[in-house]
RNA sequence: GGGGGUGUAGCUCAGUUGGUUAGAGCGCUGGCCUGUCACGCCAGAGGCCGCGGGUUCGAGUCCCGUCACUCCCGCCA
């Protein structure tokens, strides 16, 4: 007989009654009857009940284990009588009496509880992640991680996708997230750095001459987490194509994406990816990510407040500031008026003005200031009822969109129209080439620098740079970017001008993107591409609001890794030989 | 870097207008129990109320500071 088990935990049935079986795993569970004992014993597969009673040599060993110990069971399957058989479990008709136990390994008082279902506290969780781990539902997400990644790399391969390992140490590259940097032992004073992505590697797949490329990707970018964004690092289906126009890559995506979530999710998918400009999204959902779940659209109604007798706005918009308008859907009450417009404050701005209206009116200071009449084309314009409400943001037109874009959300959670059953995805597209940044008033690159713009040398050349868009875009779900990707520059020429407009000579883009622009100039295919967050991607199948539930080892908000105790100090010695010495500033805890 | 929330037993949490000895469930220790499956019953141990300072006759509770965790803004081409 095997030493640790001739079954698992989750396989032995009514057709195995009378046979001697041996099993191994986790006590998950005791039952003292004082001289009678049931064990549930856990392993990856399932629960297994054990009995024994004070007839056994072995009894006093049961009764005194503790939970998560770890045991081998060596027993006779019986079959439950009908009126004890548990439903609730697939090894429910049949339960094992102990002949002999071995204690493998005896397990101390937990710090948190394994069998329950109430989650311990974040830092317990991540300290003990291996006990956490042990638990059904997060066990379960990683498990599904595991069969998601599984299936995205089937569909990938069967569309003629090949897998290729780009480096994990790499040089530094400007622009973008803040680097993690390793120094080079080699080199005294050089650094390699982690890659953000695996960006520049792909393109030169496609400028090697292979067709279709993929790879679950590491990518590493040192910059604060959120619920939604895991500190330090994440994977990417990263994805490249040779010969390809923007709807070419949408049509190898779409497939997949929707694919994977319909084989692991039980909710609706909304076969539709409909596709958005940036501009429209910004204008109608007040961001570049919008949850198209919500049935709220923003409108602009800049036009009906300016010279309007409401003369905080109208004053406003002599200045340049814009008037977005985001219906309330049966909001037309002063209470939930008052309570957006408390909320609008706790987000910083000034208030939010509103219309309410009500049978035969239009209601609230607004409407006194503007007047029935302009009201009411507002109620037209946006289609609004009786019992609608209407909130108004007025700001700059990048604050305002902001600001509306939030209401929207807002309104959306407060009333309840948001659909938890549904997917629903959209491509954002169209994105600006360039945008200036407000506080240096520089131009730089919106997105990527490795993007096409549409028109070309010729759009570069002849239009203004914050009017030039990219073949670039970003696949959205349920309001959280998935996703982002670009048809790619393959041109030297367009390489320098576009680095030119955003301030860089050609000696920069010769020193810092040598591969690249080399690469160009010795016949570069026309390519592009896309990379799909995996973590998101596992996030939202799994229903998990947070991003570390879909993560084997997590680190927490200030990425520290609790269970590991990483970051740590390091050897002088280890210093050394790196041709590094510590300066720190201003140290919180002395060291 | 900034803002919000939280911090009480090993774990999850309650704790009134500031008032005597800070509670519950789970877990832990001991006892009873031969058909439970979140077994039941009895008893017990376990607390720097995150930390420091202040107000007060008196602080878990109020004030100031600080630390930790968490959510958000900034940041993430």
């Amino acid at each position: 007989m095997h030493l640790y088990r001739t079954h698992n935990c989750g396989e032995i049935s009514a057709t195995d009654e009378n046979s001697q079986v041996k099993i191994s795993g986790w006590v998950h569970r005791k039952r003292d009857h004082g001289s009678l004992v049931f064990v549930d014993l856990r392993d990856h597969f399932g629960l297994t009940q054990c009995v024994i009673d004070t007839s056994d040599s072995a009894f006093s060993i049961v009764e005194s284990l503790r939970n998560e110990s770890v045991v081998t069971i060596t027993g006779i399957v019986k079959k439950r009588s009908d009126d004890t058989i548990n439903k609730n479990l697939a090894t429910g008709e049949i339960e094992v009496a102990i002949a002999d136990i071995i204690v493998q390994s005896a397990a101390d008082t937990l710090p948190l509880q394994v069998n329950s279902d109430e989650d311990a506290g974040e830092e317990t969780r991540l300290r003990y992640r291996y006990l956490d781990l042990r638990r059904s539902r997060p066990h379960q997400n990683i498990v599904l991680r595991g069969q998601i990644i599984q299936s995205i790399r089937n569909r990938m391969i069967e569309l003629g996708f090949t897998e290729f390992q780009t480096p994990i140490l790499t040089a530094s590259s400007p622009e973008g997230a803040r680097d993690f940097l390793v120094p080079a032992r080699l080199h005294p004073g050089k650094f390699y750095a982690l890659p953000q992505a695996p960006q520049q590697f792909k393109q030169l797949v496609m400028m090697s001459g292979f067709d279709k490329y993929f790879q679950i990707a590491p990518c590493f970018r040192d910059e604060d987490s959120r619920a939604d964004r895991s500190p330090g690092e994440f994977y990417q289906l990263d994805l490249e194509m040779s010969f390809v126009e923007q709807a070419d890559v949408f049509a190898a995506v779409e497939p997949v994406i929707k694919g994977v979530f319909e084989e692991f999710s039980e909710r609706k998918i909304d076969p539709d990816f409909v596709h958005i400009s940036y501009a429209d999204s910004m204008l109608k959902y007040g961001n570049d990510k919008p949850d198209l779940r919500i049935p709220i659209e923003i409108g602009d109604v800049t036009d009906v407040f300016a010279g309007s007798d409401f003369s905080i706005f109208a004053k406003n918009i002599e200045k340049g500031a814009v008037v977005r308008a985001i219906p309330g859907p049966k909001c037309g009450s002063r209470a939930i008026a008052d309570r957006m417009n408390s909320w609008a404050q706790s987000e910083g701005a000034p208030g939010l003005g509103y219309i309410i209206f009500g049978e035969d009116e239009a209601r609230g200071p607004v409407a006194k200031a503007l007047g029935q009449e302009k009201s009411n084309e507002i109620k037209t314009r946006l289609n609004l009822e009786n019992g609608d409400a209407v909130f108004f943001a007025c700001a700059a037109m990048d604050d305002a969109a902001s600001l509306a874009g939030r209401a929207r959300i807002r309104i959306g959670t407060e009333q309840k129209l948001i659909d938890e059953t549904l997917f629903k995805f959209c491509w954002i597209v169209d994105f600006p080439m360039f945008e200036k940044d407000e506080q240096t008033g520089k131009i730089e690159f919106s997105h990527n620098p490795f993007s096409m713009p549409q028109g070309g040398m010729d759009a570069l050349d002849t239009q203004d740079p914050l009017d030039i868009k990219a073949w670039q875009y970003d696949l959205v779900c349920n309001g959280i970017e998935l996703s982002s990707g670009a048809i790619r520059n393959h041109l030297p020429d367009v390489m320098y001008r576009a680095f030119d407009i955003a301030g860089y000579g050609p000696e920069v883009v010769d020193e810092k993107f040598p591969a690249m622009i080399g690469a160009f100039k010795f016949g570069a295919p026309p390519h592009g591409g896309i990379a799909p967050g995996i973590d998101r991607m596992v996030m939202l199948i799994a229903e998990e609001p947070n991003i570390r539930e879909i993560i084997l080892f997590p680190m927490n908000g200030k990425a520290e890794d609790l269970m590991m105790s990483a970051p740590s100090l390091v050897d002088d010695k280890q210093l050394n030989e790196l041709h590094i010495r510590k300066a720190i500033i201003q140290p919180k805890t002395p060291q």
